[in-house]
DNA sequence: ACACTATTTATAAACATTACAAAGTAAGAA
DNA sequence: TTCTTACTTTGTAATGTTTATAAATAGTGT
């Protein structure tokens, strides 16, 4: 399973002339096996083991191309730094305000809101994102 | 109108014991009057005429304190920099992928979404986000 | 194996945001 | 009004994330 996904990953690397090197395959798998949402920086240290010269500015660099041929989205939410989700089948994030703790969750459509959106600003619609905020069931367990 | 919110927000103020600096006044002024959604760094040059000894730090400090309070939502998306977004009525926004321009849009419920997390995750919600992503009528036009 | 070009690395720089301590000031009490 | 106290502002330094740069390195097609 998460093989496949890697390995469809690098054919579209391959389709888009990215090169495969041994720092995108490390990234790109770490991205799919890893079922959380990482920082660049904790991609960065997870991969120390592996490739002890790796630069911080590698992560970057890939996690910018990984996004430019859309293998990865950029979450930006409140905190200091993005978070880089693998892009595979459309779904949505819940985030516990109290532990940060990111869950995936499925909705079917939202093109309504697109369509809706269209007719009423003359924008094109290419995308949209939403996250739910609330408390987790472990954070609402140990009461305050 | 405007007037109206700013007395409003005053009064949210007071009642949460927040003061009431000419600083503060002069900054949801701005966010109030501003049809936009400005940066941290917008507010402070806007305000450089008023408050020539104004700090940026200022800024930051009361729109945390704003923040606290609900008068003001903080937006991130990919950009460097947070904006940040009056909280009038419940709207989205629509977002230029050329030009950066933000549109807010209104919508009714999404509700059912919130609702059917709640189930799926065991979250307890409390808020959520959306952002609409697309190229804005002027954008269009000019071909690229 | 070669050559060409993209990529990595290391470092420095840019940038937004926060921390801190000293000076200043709003708001209620006398 | 004046006083007092705690909250704010200010200026600056520090932090942390992300980007820019140039030299060294390594994929990829021939």
């Amino acid at each position: 399973m998460a093989e496949e996904k890697l390995h469809e990953a690098i054919d579209a690397m391959k389709s888009s002339g990215v090169r495969i090197t041994p720092q995108r395959h490390a990234i790109l798998e770490h991205l799919i096996q890893s079922m959380s949402h990482p920082t660049a920086d904790e991609i960065y240290k997870s991969l120390e083991g592996k490739f002890p010269n790796m630069s911080v500015a590698t992560v970057y660099n890939n996690l910018r191309v990984f996004k430019e041929i859309g293998l990865v989205k950029e979450l930006t939410y409140g905190d200091s730094s993005s978070r880089f989700d693998c892009v595979t089948t459309d779904h949505y994030h819940i985030i516990c305000d109290d532990c940060g703790k990111i869950v995936d969750f499925h909705y079917p459509g939202l093109d309504e809101v697109e369509t809706l959106a269209e007719q009423v600003t003359g924008f094109r619609v290419g995308d949209h994102r939403m996250e739910i905020y609330g408390k987790c069931p472990d954070c609402q367990k140990s009461k305050h």
